[in-house]
DNA sequence: CTTTAGCACTTAGATAAAGGGAGTGCTAAT
DNA sequence: ATTAGCACTCCCTTTATCTAAGTGCTAAAG
C-alpha cells in the first residue's frame, strides 16, 4: 500500500521533530509542524495508520509517536531532502581539511577527529589497504662511521627510512655494492619472497655481509608489514553523552567501550557496500549487538589509486541524517580529493630517530 | 599534635576500606578492618578526633567517614605501603612495552593506553622537547626525472623524509649542486634563522635555483616545527565511567570533555615539580578546575639525553595510590630504560609518501 | 583516665501513594 | 472526510512514610 502525500508529510515532521528533540511527537505538534490545515484529530488518524503499517511505534499508550526503524529507512530512501551545507560549514571542512605533512595514519586520526567536531558524533575511520606492496628501492646514506640510514621506497611510493648501526666501519665502496645487492635482489617482492630470498642467501655469503643484508631486508619487511596491517581510529567518543539517549550510561557505557577497545573495533564486521559510496545502517539493521540502537552512516573514499579507506558517524538511530550524510559525503569527496592523483599529494612524511 | 600510633592505623584503614568500597566507612567496620582489639565505641572516639584534625570528612551526620584531601596528603606522604608489583604484573608492563618501529609521537601514544589498561584510569602522556633543534644534514634522492627525496637529519638524529616533485628536470650535478647549498648554509640553524637566511638568499639567485631550494628548506623548517611542538595525549578516557565516583554524568561529562578536548589538554598547565620523579596532585591541590574532585599522580622519564617526558594517571581522589604509583613508577622507568641511551633505541621510523 | 555498652537522634535513600499532564482513541456532529 | 469533545491510559513528579546505618552522648565498668 503506497503511502499518501499527506501521510509523508506527517511522517517527516515526525521524523524531523524526533531528531531535533528526542522527544516523542503528539498530533497536536505535528499539526503545527507538517504545515498542513488539518486538526491534530486527523493527524492521529493518519498516525494511527501509520503505526499500523509499522513506519511509527509508540513508547506506550498515552505518549507522542516515534519512528521505528523502518520508519527512519523510508526517511532516509525517500523523504529526507538533500541538506545544503551552507558556505560556512564548508569552509569549516576546507579549514579543517588543511593538513599538510602529516603520515597517512595521522592523517586518517586527525580526519576522524575533525569529522567528529563537525558532525558532533563519534566517528571511526580506517584504510583498506592494498594488500601486497613491494619494495621499489633502497636508498643507503652514510652518517657517521659505523651508522647509515636506510631509506626504502615501495611501490605505493611510501618513503621509510631507519638509522642503522653498524659495530664496525664500513666503507664507501661497502655501502655501493650493499646498495646493488638490495636493489638487485629484494626489490618487488612480497614479504614472504623477500624472507625466502634471504635465507637461500644465508648459506653462500659471508657472514658479515649477510649480516649487514639482513638488517636492511629486515627492516623492509617490517616497513611493509607496518603498511600492510589495517587499523581502525576512533575519534570524539566522548560526544555520545552529548545526546539524550545516552544520559543513562547503562546505555552509553557498552557503546564507548565498544568504541574506546582497539581490539574491539580492529575486528569491526563492518559492512560495507562498496557499490555505493554512502551506507546508512539503521539500528537493528546492524549485527553487532552493541550497535542495536544506534545507527552507522559510512563513506567511503579513495587514497590514490590503489587504496580505499572508509569513515563513518556512530550516533543514536534518531540522528540528523539529512545533515550528517550531507558532511560525511562532503568530507569524504575531499578526502578523496585531497589523497587525489592529480593533485600534490598531502606529502605525508617520515621519520626516523636515534 | 602528633598522631597517635593507633589513630594512624585507623585512618589507614579508613582510607583503604574506602579505596576499594567508595562507601563511607562506619566505625563498626573500622574496628574489624583495622585490626585492633577495640570496640566501636572506642573507635568512634578516635574518629571524632581524626575529624576535628581534619583527616576525615563526613558526608552527613549520620553517615561514616570518608577521607580528606589532607587525610590523602598524609597517607600518601607517610601512611602507605609501598605496593609490591608482582611477576604477573611487571611481566605485563613488559609485554606491553614491546614496542617496535614506531615514531616517537606514536610511542607515546601507545605507552599511554598501555598503562591506562594496566591502571583502569586514563591517562595522559607528553613529552617535552627540547626547545632548539636545528638541521644537521640534507640528503637528495632522485627517483624519478621530475621527483627526488629529500631526507633531513635534525641535530636529535631525528630523520624526515618528503618527496619532492618538481616540474622541470634536474640532472645529477644540479642535484649535487642543490645538496652543497643546503649543507653549507642551512645547518645548525633555528627555524627563524633559516627563514631569514633564505629571505636573502633570494635577491642573488638564479630564480629557478631558489625555487628548489626553498622547497627543501621550506620542508625542513616544517620539520623542526613539528618537533618542536609538543602534544599531549589522552588515552583510556571511557575508564572513568567504571568508577562509581563518575556514575552520575554530570560528575563524569566536564572531566571527559576536558581530557577528549586536545586544544584543553594542550595547555594542560601541569606543576610538575621536576626534582622528584614523581608527582601526587590530591583533589583541590589542582588548580584546574575540571579536576577538582580528581588526583592526578604522574611520573616523569627521560628520552635520551635531551629530552623528558611526562605521563600520568588521572582517578577519583578515592583511588588506590599505593598500586598506581608502584606500576607508574615502574612503567616510567621502563620507558626511560626503553629510550635509554646504551641500548638500541626504539628505532623509530619514518615515512613520506607521495 | 580509658574503654565500653546502651540508646536517643539524625539523615540519606528506598518504597509507596497521590496528583498532574500529555496524548490517544473513540463517538458524534459537521 | 474532517473535526470537536471527552473519557481513559500511563508516565513522571511530588509528597509522605519507613528503614537502616551510623553517630554522639551518657553512664557504667575496668
Amino acid at each position: 500500500m503506497e503511502l499518501t502525500e499527506r501521510k509523508k508529510r506527517i511522517l517527516r515532521a515526525i521524523i524531523e521533530s524526533y531528531i531535533a528533540t528526542a522527544e516523542p511527537v503528539g498530533s497536536k505538534a505535528v499539526a503545527q509542524l507538517a504545515g498542513l490545515d488539518v486538526s491534530s484529530a486527523t493527524i492521529r488518524n493518519e498516525m494511527s495508520d501509520l503505526t499500523d503499517m509499522g513506519y511509527l511505534e509508540q513508547p506506550h499508550t498515552s505518549a507522542g509517536r516515534i519512528p521505528s526503524p523502518a520508519g527512519y529507512r523510508l526517511y532516509v530512501n525517500e523523504l529526507m531532502g538533500e541538506h545544503q551545507l551552507t558556505m560556512q560549514e564548508t569552509q569549516r571542512i576546507n579549514d579543517a581539511l588543511e593538513l599538510k605533512m602529516e603520515e597517512l595514519d595521522r592523517v586518517i586520526d586527525k580526519a576522524g577527529k575533525m569529522l567528529s567536531k563537525i558532525s558532533d558524533y563519534p566517528v571511526f575511520s580506517m584504510t583498506a589497504v592494498k594488500d601486497v606492496v613491494t619494495v621499489r628501492r633502497y636508498d643507503l646514506l652514510m652518517v657517521e662511521e659505523n651508522a647509515f640510514i636506510a631509506v626504502v621506497m615501495t611501490d605505493t611510493s611510501v618513503v621509510k627510512n631507519k638509522i642503522i648501526r653498524i659495530p664496525d666501519q664500513l666503507s664507501d665502496p661497502q655501502l655501493q655494492m650493499l646498495s646493488t645487492i638490495l636493489n638487485s635482489s629484494f626489490t618487488g617482492l612480497s614479504r614472504d619472497e623477500m624472507a625466502q630470498v634471504l635465507e637461500k642467501m644465508r648459506a653462500h655469503s659471508a657472514p658479515g655481509a649477510f649480516q649487514l643484508i639482513s638488517l636492511v631486508v629486515d627492516f623492509a619487511i617490517q616497513v611493509l608489514g607496518e603498511l600492510r596491517k589495517q587499523t581502525v581510529h576512533t575519534a570524539g567518543i566522548t560526544q555520545l553523552l552529548e545526546h539524550p539517549e545516552y544520559k543513562s550510561l547503562d546505555k552509553a557505557k557498552p557503546l564507548m567501550r565498544y568504541l574506546s577497545d582497539e581490539d574491539e573495533t580492529a575486528r569491526l564486521p563492518i559492512p560495507f557496500d562498496s557499490n555505493q559510496n554512502m551506507n546508512i545502517l539503521i539500528g537493528p539493521e546492524n549485527i553487532n549487538e552493541a550497535f542495536r540502537d544506534t545507527s552507522v552512516v559510512m563513506a567511503s573514499y579513495d587514497i590514490g589509486d590503489n587504496m580505499r579507506g572508509v569513515i563513518g558517524v556512530v550516533g543514536p538511530t534518531r540522528m540528523d541524517y539529512a545533515k550528517v550524510t550531507a558532511r560525511l559525503s562532503y568530507f569524504a569527496d575531499s578526502l578523496t580529493r585531497m589523497f587525489g592523483k592529480g593533485e600534490l599529494p598531502p606529502a605525508l612524511n617520515i621519520e626516523d630517530q636515534e
